[in-house]
DNA sequence: AATATGTACAACCGCTTCCGT
DNA sequence: GACGGAAGCGGTTGTACATAT
């Protein structure tokens, strides 16, 4: 059998090592899986070694962490995690690991990659930076809503816990670079209501957003502008964040983009009061 | 049907941090 | 406190698959 050891960036046993690479194989799955069973997960290098696996330790431990453990979830992210990554990515930016201690059985991999397509996604169909002031502003007046308002739609009063408990957890205290505003919780949806009201001025004309296609499509959008509370139907059909996505939406979905769209780009402004009535023009 | 393009995700790489000596 | 090995983290790449043309 051959053996190396060393850190886990590279075999210690020189150039000669075959260090295998790529993509894992079944059989290499259950060698893992079967090592770790027995000896347990302390030292990758030691795993790496010593299971015959011609891999280093760091490769085994990625493996492992992010595919091979059962306590990873697999399956689509629900729209309450969704949530819970929008909101500590908000808080924290790119710190995925502390973000994943908020998702159980997501991995740091999982919710990277995950941001990585679907956000950026986002940012750049929107032309402008993911990192930028305009961009998270966006998410927090426009996606956020959009996406509280969807899990309470699907909400029983049993799984509306969940919902509250994002909004109080531990990291909402941590958030230094943008503080919350005493006696005001952006991710109340209490609050979301009242945040987002659409300014009657803006009803869209029939040559941008026709608003009977409007409710039709998206049940809480109203007037092109905002979300109406009392009317929760339309997202039967979507269970992700890709629904806001213009690539992904159907020729009606193109209104919440439009809303996306204007908002980010500064037709739509948001006052300090954390309430979308103003507009500048 | 063939090709181009886009998307999602697994895996790698380099750097940083942690921890034992 | 300094050093070195191991683990962890975040950025990036590679590739299979899906969708559009």
């Amino acid at each position: 059998m051959e053996e190396y050891e060393g850190n886990s960036n590279s075999p210690a046993h020189g150039e000669d090592f075959d260090v295998r690479k790529g993509p894992w194989t079944e059989d290499e799955d259950a060698i893992l899986s079967n090592f770790i069973s027995i000896h347990g997960n302390a030292r990758w290098n030691h795993i790496a070694c010593s299971s015959g696996l011609k891999r280093t330790g760091k490769s085994c431990r990625l493996r492992w962490v992010n595919y091979l453990s059962p306590d990873v979830k697999r399956g689509n992210i629900t729209l309450e995690e969704q949530f819970t990554i929008l909101k500590l990515h908000s808080l924290w930016g790119n710190r995925w690991s502390k973000i994943a201690q908020y998702l159980p059985g997501r991995t740091d991999n999982e919710i990277k990659n995950y941001c990585r397509t679907r956000v950026q996604k986002q940012a750049k169909h929107l032309r402008c930076d993911v990192n930028s002031d305009r961009f998270k502003e966006t998410m927090r007046n426009v996606w956020m809503p959009r996406l509280m308002e969807r899990i309470n739609a699907q909400s029983t009063p049993a799984t509306c816990e969940p919902v509250d408990s994002m909004i109080t957890d531990p990291g909402q205290s941590i958030d230094t670079k943008n503080p919350v505003k005493p006696g005001y919780d952006q991710f109340n949806p209490i609050h979301y209501h009242k945040q987002f009201v659409p300014a009657p001025e803006l009803a869209p004309t029939s040559s941008n957003t026709p608003a009977e296609t409007l409710s039709d499509v998206q049940g809480t959008v109203v007037n092109g502008l905002g979300y109406d509370p009392e009317v929760q139907t339309g997202f039967g059909e979507c269970n992700d964040w890709d629904s806001v996505g213009r690539d992904t939406m159907s020729t009606d979905d193109e209104n919440i983009w439009f809303l996306l769209d204007q908002f980010c780009h500064g037709t739509i402004s948001n006052n300090n009061q954390g309430n979308i009535y103003d507009y500048d023009r």
